[in-house]
RNA sequence: GCUGACGUAGCUCAAUUGGCAGAGCAGCUGAUUUGUAAUCAGCAGGUUGGGAGUUCGAUUCUCCCCGUCAGCUCCA
């Protein structure tokens, strides 16, 4: 018998190998009819699957956000019951619930179109009218090999099954698949989906292997979360940096440059140099000193460093420079050092913090590049700590103040995460706990929030990232804080302490925007485009009605930018909507409509940008007073 | 790098089965002097991403290269 415990805490015995259906219908018919999936200690497992084990005894429905992944899971079995339908010799590799959907993995000869895909939701369709129940079995191993015989993707599977291992197979109707389950109860259960898109994908994710055909989809139980969910698409395409970035001329690339390198174009330009301008003073004031260090350096710098051993493949090609190898630095690590050994160092030096807005490159293959986020050339805001062991703990305590400043500048809510020991990893691991026990106790102390990525370190040390969370719920890689074992040994770091011996300083490596590419492509999906004043590259734009307050309007142009604001004059012969309509498209914050009434009084009509008619008639001081303090306290909302 | 799709004026897009490459916006010139999201007219703008091939003839068909996009893989 099995004891199984109810939420409410009443406690149910069933025979091992009672169908949690057969449970649920004792508890409650009307609780069948919602049941989706059941979890039992923890795990979740359909509604025909035997009970094996007691414990906490768990209904889901449509409720339980487990139960999404159930359906999704399900949705692409359903898939790929159409697809075997219309295209009878496609080969099934994986589908499984994904965190936005479901996928399913095909070999076929001919790949899919935008046309195949309306076919087959279509016969999705029909199959869900159907209303053919998922059957669990549990197979052999002969057995399931006769099942999947015309399968070659299950096969080779089912070869890596051990011999005490549960092999179950799921049929709905027509189609029978590989599968630990679980399942929705039948085929109708799927009513909102939509399939997305295609794309070739590496059997098991070896790019050594054959490409199949995989088909995205996403599902929902209700039909709202779906549109929702489409919506967010939508969103997400609106606010396309690259788009954005064209309308608003602030970057491009050219092909004769080549791919994956950034033409900052004067706006955009305005936009980086204000956060460098604003991230220079902040760490200034955070104890840093800035550095410069030069863009190629001797190969041999990486021989030290281990770059060269561990990343050659990523690293640009030699350049010959009188016969000694030299390369485009992939990192900015290696100059530090040196300007930390250009001196013997005493245990009173430190910490020391060098910050170089430092330009690396790193060779990107062709097909990943991506826009301003994913390019072969950026600028990393970045610095090194180098401390004593004892410092740390203060040190990440800074860089917390430090990185949480940053992102509340920028508005971004943000989570941590602790990163661990990754199998290839150097050092032993005793050092390895202390070193994550620090950064943890760090966090601890201050009483903030993180969750552990296990394996998520670097090779050389633990890390925290910071997530960013943008203005439509994506997560963004943002300020990362690591720890580093290995380039102070491989140097040969050292400083001489109190005791007068000489001793390895640690090394801490942090960015905070980290590219200023990618970081910047962010801002401007984050903000759709509509940057806050102060790193908006065109302010304010004055609109004169009439040519005779053009001199009036010029007047409130320079005195805007004698106080520090980008203020431009729109004169152009065109009408007042016109302008009007120009100046939202290029989403200016303030537009300064005058005319002779504002002429006479040295006041502006103040349009704010989205505000629509909305407007206000105030004084010129006034109006200079205003965004003087936006400016100053860079202010996110006017 | 791999799979698939795409590449026509600065931008967004047209162009029957292979038959003279077009529009809107932006730009320039002129007129218009405007009270809160597109004033009117004229002009100019192209080796159809590059190269080769098939053809009487290629934006259209084939091949190679370059680039872009969706993913896969990768990301110190």
């Amino acid at each position: 018998m099995l004891t199984l415990r109810l939420p409410d805490g009443a406690i149910r015995e069933v025979p091992e190998g009672a169908l949690p259906r057969d449970l649920v219908a004792s508890i409650g018919p009307r609780l069948l009819r919602d049941a989706i999936a059941v979890k039992v200690d923890g795990e979740v497992q359909d509604l025909n699957t035997p009970l094996r084990k007691g414990g906490d005894f768990k209904v889901l429905t449509e409720k339980d956000p487990e139960s999404l992944a159930v359906l999704r899971h399900s949705g692409a079995h359903i898939l790929a019951t159409a697809v075997r339908r219309l295209r009878p010799n496609a080969k099934i590799g994986f589908g499984p619930a994904i965190e936005d959907g479901f996928y399913y993995d095909f070999e076929v000869d001919q790949p899919f179109t935008p046309e195949d895909l309306e076919k087959f939701e279509a016969e999705m369709r029909k199959v869900i009218a159907e209303k053919h129940p998922f059957v669990r079995e549990e197979v052999s191993q002969a057995e399931a090999r006769k099942r999947f015989s015309d399968d070659p993707l299950k096969l080779e599977r089912l070869s890596e099954f051990s011999d005490d291992e549960i092999i179950s197979t799921y049929t709905d109707g027509p189609f029978i698949d590989l599968c630990k389950g679980p399942h929705v109860p039948d085929t109708s259960y799927l009513k909102n989906f939509k399939l997305l898109h295609t794309a070739g994908a590496y059997w098991r994710g070896d790019e050594h292997r054959q490409m199949l055909q995989r088909i995205y989809a996403t599902a929902f139980w209700k039909k709202e979360d779906l549109e929702e969910h489409l919506h967010r698409l939508e969103e997400a395409k609106r606010r396309d940096h690259r788009t954005l970035a064209q309308q608003l001329d602030l970057y491009s690339t050219d092909p004769r440059v080549g791919p994956g390198l950034i033409l900052w174009h004067p706006k955009g330009a305005i936009i980086r140099n204000e956060i460098e301008e604003y991230e220079r003073a902040l760490i200034l004031r955070h104890g840093y000193d800035l550095v410069y260090t030069p863009h190629i350096v001797s190969e041999k710098l990486f021989q030290i460093s281990g770059h060269l051993e561990n990343y050659r493949e990523s690293m640009f090609g030699p350049i010959d420079v009188e016969g000694a190898a030299y390369r485009p630095k992939p990192m900015n690590c290696p100059g530090h050092i040196c300007i930390y050994q250009s001196h013997q160092r005493s245990y009173r030096d430190l910490p020391l913090r060098y910050a170089e807005f430092g330009s690396v490159y790193r060779y990107e293959r062709s097909g990943v590049l991506h826009g301003m986020m994913r390019v072969r050339g950026f600028t990393q805001d970045d610095a090194h700590i180098f401390c004593t062991l004892e410092q740390v703990p203060s040190e990440i305590d800074r860089l917390l103040d430090l990185c949480d400043e940053m992102l509340k500048t920028f508005g971004y809510p943000y989570t941590i995460e602790l990163a661990t020991r990754p199998d290839k990893a150097i050092g032993d691991a005793e050092r390895w706990k202390q070193a994550e026990d620090t950064l943890a106790e760090a966090l601890k102390k201050r009483g903030q929030a993180f969750t552990y990525d296990e394996g998520g370190g670097v090779f050389y040390g633990p890390k925290l990232d910071f997530k960013l969370i943008d203005a439509i719920g994506r997560k963004w890689q943002g300020p990362t804080v690591q720890l580093d074992f290995n380039l102070p040994e491989r140097f040969g770091l050292e400083y001489t302490g109190a005791d007068n011996t000489p001793h390895r300083p640690t090394m801490l490596h942090r960015v905070l925007v980290g590219s200023m590419e990618r970081f910047v492509g962010g801002l401007i999906e984050h903000y759709a485009g509509a940057f806050p004043l102060w790193l908006a590259p065109e302010q304010v734009r004055v609109i004169p009605i009439a040519d005779d307050v053009k001199d009036f309007a010029k007047s409130v142009v320079e005195r805007l930018r004698s106080r520090g604001a980008r203020a431009h004059i729109d004169d152009r012969s065109e009408t007042l909507n016109y302008r009007i309509r120009d100046g939202e498209l290029q989403k200016i914050p303030y537009m300064a409509v005058v005319g002779k009434r504002e002429a006479e009084s040295d006041s502006i009509a103040l349009r704010v940008r989205g505000a629509g008619k909305k407007q206000e008639v105030i004084k010129v001081s006034d109006f200079i007073a205003r965004v003087e303090d936006e400016l100053a306290t860079r202010a996110l909302k006017p």
